[in-house]
DNA sequence: TGCAATGCCTTGAACTTCGAGGTACTATGG
DNA sequence: CCATAGTACCTCGAAGTTCAAGGCATTGCA
């Protein structure tokens, strides 16, 4: 019994988070954005394609993307831009990241000391 | 083909981290953990005992915590505190979470600009 | 007596990510 | 001319976590 009540997976919408921060800056295609992670964070995060492509398509169905196909040298791309719902969505999982990590950071460095006995 | 190469699930050993952290601070038993990581992160994380307690158990297995049973007000209860090589294992921990953090700042913060074409 | 809280534990469902594979086209080099 | 590697899209099954709920036993309180 007694309703447990954790919270929904506190650790998922990294991917999210950082596919949508990096779109705000510049459009960009799926195989971009899989570089992208990769050399900017220095090999820290690697995610694969198959955790990028459908993080892009169902953005884009909630209405947080915008996709546009467009051909550059002879290469058939999928841009994607984010929109005004999208800008929410990503100063949603911005704030919580932000709890989340300094959450933590407190837990780290210790010095609460309020026991439950 | 290709070896894709990511990194193995970087959003792991979170709640490995937290726990350690706490047990370096002072020695607790898995229902306390619970409440303690509630209370002190003020709700935003909230793990429950299905998750705290197989992870009390397999980092006692690895020998990263000593565990002791004691009893206190008629009720029985396991203490955990953090042996050398759990102490080595938090650092671990702490310097991934670390530069994951540290990572994806750099991410959302922008200002890189390294286009792959 | 009955209910809530304390304290331990396990398990099945749900969800995410990983890793690999598939398709297709272009560029390069032998 | 053909083979290989890179670009660019996509999907799917296996693996691994976490969630939510339940079970069991004891103590405290009304």
């Amino acid at each position: 019994m007694a309703g447990r009540e954790t919270n929904p997976n506190f650790m998922n919408g990294v991917p999210e988070l950082l596919i949508l921060g990096l779109l705000r800056q510049e459009e960009m295609y799926g195989y971009e954005i899989v570089h992208a992670i990769r050399s900017r964070t220095d090999e820290v995060i690697a995610v694969g394609e198959g955790v990028v492509y459908p993080v892009l398509h169902g953005l884009e169905r909630e209405g947080a993307l915008r996709a546009r196909r467009r051909t550059v040298n002879g290469r058939s791309r999928i841009y994607y831009s984010v929109t005004a719902a999208g800008s929410r969505r990503l100063a949603d999982l911005s704030a919580t990241w932000t709890d989340l990590t300094s959450a933590i950071q407190k837990m780290l460095t210790g010095g609460h000391h309020a026991k439950i006995l």
